[in-house]
RNA sequence: GGGCGCUUAGCUCAGCUGGGAGAGCACCUGCCUUACAAGCAGGGGGUCGUUGGUUCGAGCCCAAUAGUGCCCACCA
């Protein structure tokens, strides 16, 4: 194919081709019998939520080009993609988008809408990773719902429950009433929320006892009052009984540390269940439990007063109903914190049910002790996972009352009650289709099939072993990568189930990306004024290359900034590459690479080649941390400055005039030229994979053989010559000092000047063997070279 | 309340183990120079949040303090 360079780069028309062309040479497949260590990569399956947002283009790029690094370190790189595509977030978008409510549909259809919007968004995720040029081999892609990752799921499932890492249990859970499942704790938000704090008489031996609580609605559901043991004002109160308002049943006043001095009154209502504390307390004092609020988020029927109520009017018709009995001896306004679902905003509730979980509170230690053999990226992000485990108060409850999602494969005796589970051979199984067929212990052969789903995480959390379906030993795989918002997810989560089911930490390293931004503390929506930076059309209008190299600004684990004033920034960037590279090419069209004598080598070419093996190691030491932007920083600073502005303008009249300046010159200069553009694109092919692509293409392909500059290696410098490196700082210096003169006195730089003085410390010789270069660079008519300054 | 960041030029940020304060954008001046005017060359502009300490020497280390952001806790 007949490639040509083209005075403008056409970057619409280029990035197809290359996209086009990489396919077709299935360029980035894997092969497991490739030479070269394997470097594994866990990239989120990202949910189908139907948001396609710059931060997706953000953090997987950034993670895409450590793909690209490490391939060109001559390791094999694995590097799958998935789609979390079960779980709460699909249902809620189908919810959305069709205004209907799976619990009003069969649950059948609800299933095959979701499968449906699953599929319309996956093929749109994939186009767009496919438009910014992702060195992915698609052959492996994986989704979560999908059979093959359903059975993996079960079958890890049914390793927990033989572990006894995985159990039932009726017991108060986290509870949406909005979306009517139980939920983890990992997936409750803050909200700050305006409320009430009410001031309300308890009676204990005819004397008023105030209570102050957010929560009267829950007045039916006391069950005692605590004080703290030290509060001397209370301790006649200890074991007496309180007379609870409206209500006029009894409670005892019982004693505990957990309550302050110094809030409210100092005295407590523990209710089953207002907040978390009221289960420490449930459990730790054997309370009774009162019903009060039922999974619909409807006050239960036997509730005087407000049954039947949503939990906020319910609140609000008691604080009237103490009002009218003068009952609400205060009410202060208060802003408090309050738990939230994240995925619908609702407040949530504790509610006691049977539910699956599995054990994480034992094993605290544990997964500190495998956080710490986790190299984190940046180191600081480790923190985050180690507050996250030492706050654990609840086990990871892993059963959803939702649809979309990976069946339990689990049964219930009719008679006993007790669970049973399928045999590997019917993995995977829905129980709501398939029958048990067995008989349970108690002899019943009545079953009742599991009509929950799992977590969306307890499947996202075995990506290791999913990626391992395809028959490759991978664990620990080399690198995990996300953004810092999902640590408490899937970080934590992936680290307890490796330590489960293969005693080992998941990968070696972690990657942590930052978020982005719209601007200062405004986070990416769908709202109008961010409509600009939706990501196909950036793509389409300013090209993958250049939000590439905008991605590769920024500090690892660091959130940013995102405006389209940054972009004309990249597109510089490309149009500078393209335009350096057709000046390069046209002077190496004629370059002999076949001859076996290597020129003799000039100081300032060998100086450019130096400075370029400095490049590669500095940039590859930064990229083996996972810092882009230092790497691409240092790049840019040899291509822009050192190569271009400097190099370029010395060797010119050299490639230009070889009768004026010797053929074996011009042959030092080529030769310079070649090996410093080659490993200039040949590093930038991580950042910008099209249009170093097409270079290499266009020109490099006849003399370097392989099909792409993305199957090159880079160079692998031991060490550099730093005196000549030195030289070409005082070149540099000699030269600006040169221009300096020229433009303050407004002159252009080609005007002629008598006399040029080079100063130098050590360099003299050098610098003589260069006369000739820079006396053309300044257009002087001689080079006077003064030494030992 | 606990933890972790950040604070450097008008803006966005880089500054490695302590020694010269930097880049891009913006601004000003000049330059059609056989890759690039979508360019090039040059320039102005900073008490490195504040205070104290260690050191021959601090943007960098230590302590305190202010502002700001995130994570966690906080529903009486």
């Amino acid at each position: 194919m007949a490639l040509s360079m083209e005075k403008h780069y056409d970057h619409r028309r280029i990035e197809k081709q290359m996209q086009e062309l990489w396919e077709r040479e299935q360029l980035y497949k894997f092969n497991r019998e490739s030479p070269g260590e394997i470097y594994s990569i866990d990239t989120p399956p990202p949910t189908v939520s139907g948001s396609l947002h710059i931060g997706h283009l953000f953090s997987y790029t950034q993670a895409e080009m450590i793909a690209r690094f490490h391939r060109m370190q001559g390791r094999n790189v694995f590097y799958p993609f998935g789609f979390d595509d079960n779980g709460l977030p699909t249902e809620r978008l189908v919810e959305r988008e069709e205004n209907i409510y799976a619990k009003d549909l069969p649950r059948s259809q609800f299933i095959e809408k979701c499968r449906q919007a699953t599929q319309k968004y996956e093929t749109e995720f994939v186009d767009f990773w496919k438009s910014l040029g992702f060195s992915v081999d698609w052959t492996t892609q994986y989704e979560t719902i999908s059979p093959a990752v359903r059975k993996i799921s079960q079958e890890l499932f049914l390793e927990l429950v033989k572990m006894g890492k995985a159990y039932i249990k009726e017991s108060p859970v986290l509870w949406c009433t909005e979306c009517q499942t139980s939920i983890a704790q990992a997936e409750l938000d803050t909200n700050d929320i305006d409320s009430t704090f009410n001031y309300i008489p308890f009676y204990v031996d005819g004397e008023p006892l105030l209570v102050a609580t957010t929560r009267p609605e829950l007045l039916y559901g006391c069950v005692c009052l605590f004080v703290n043991p030290a509060d001397e004002r209370r301790s006649a109160l200890i074991g007496k009984s309180a007379l609870v308002p409206l209500y006029q049943f009894e409670v005892p006043v019982l004693a505990d540390e957990k309550v302050s001095l110094d809030k409210g009154t100092g005295v407590v209502m523990c209710a089953t269940f207002g907040d978390n504390t009221d289960v420490e307390w449930f459990f730790e004092h054997d309370l009774p439990y009162r019903k009060v609020i039922q999974p619909n988020g409807c006050i239960a029927d036997e509730a005087p007063l407000i049954g039947g109520l949503k939990v906020n009017a319910a609140r609000k018709k008691i604080i009237r109903l103490l009002e009218d009995a003068n009952l609400l001896l205060k009410s202060e306004r208060i802003t408090h914190a309050v738990a939230t679902h994240e995925r619908c905003g609702k407040e949530v509730e504790i509610i006691p049910s049977r539910q699956w979980y599995i054990d994480i509170l034992t094993e605290k230690e544990r997964f500190l002790e495998a956080g710490n053999q986790i190299n984190w990226y940046p180191a600081q992000m480790k923190n985050r996972y180690r507050i996250w485990v030492e706050n654990l108060k609840w086990d990871w409850c892993i059963s959803r009352q939702r649809y979309f999602g990976v069946p339990f494969p689990v049964w219930y005796c009719k008679d006993c009650g007790r669970p049973v589970f399928a045999k590997p051979e019917q993995l995977p199984v829905n129980p709501l289709e398939t029958e048990y067929g067995g008989t349970c212990d108690c002899g019943c052969k009545e079953f009742i099939p599991e009509n929950a789903v799992f977590d969306t995480w307890a499947t996202s959390s075995v990506t290791p072993q999913i990626n391992e379906r395809l028959g490759l030993a991978l664990t620990p795989m080399s690198m995990r990568t996300h953004a810092h918002e999902i640590i408490r997810t899937w970080t934590f989560y992936t680290i307890v189930r490796s330590l489960y089911h293969t005693g080992n930490i998941p990968w070696k390293d972690l990657m942590i990306t930052g978020f982005v931004l719209a601007k200062k503390g405004e986070k990416i929506s769908k709202s109008k004024s961010n409509a600009e930076m939706e990501p196909t059309a950036l793509i389409a209008e300013h090209s993958a290359d250049a939000l590439r190299y905008w991605s590769a600004n920024a500090r690892l684990g660091t959130d940013t900034f995102f405006s389209v004033d940054e972009l004309p920034i990249a597109k510089r960037f490309i149009t500078k590459l393209w335009n350096a590279s057709k000046f390069a090419i046209s002077h190496l069209r004629d370059m002999d690479r076949n001859r076996s004598d290597e020129p003799t080598l000039l100081p300032v070419d060998r100086w450019i080649i130096e400075r370029t093996n400095e490049t590669v190691i500095r940039a590859a030491a930064a990229l083996n941390e996972y810092e882009i932007g230092a790497a691409r920083h240092e790049i840019d600073d040899l291509f822009w400055k050192d190569f271009c502005d400097n190099y370029v303008e010395i060797v010119k009249a050299r490639l230009y005039d070889p009768e004026i300046h010797g053929f074996d010159e011009r042959r030092s200069g080529q030769y310079a030229l070649y090996y410093t553009l080659l490993n200039i694109l040949k590093m930038y092919a991580v950042f910008v994979p099209h249009i170093t692509d097409y270079l290499y293409r266009v020109f490099f392909i006849e003399h370097e053989k392989a099909a792409s500059i993305h199957l090159l290696k880079w160079e692998r410098p031991k060490e550099t010559a730093p005196d000549i490196i030195k030289f070409g700082e005082e070149i540099k210096s000699n030269i600006a000092d040169m221009r300096k003169l020229k433009s303050e006195n407004n002159l252009s730089m080609r005007a002629e000047m008598e006399r040029l003085e080079i100063r130098t410390t050590s360099f003299a010789e050098w610098f003589k063997l260069s006369a000739m270069d820079l006396q053309t660079c300044a257009n002087a008519k001689e080079v006077v070279i003064l030494s030992g300054l």
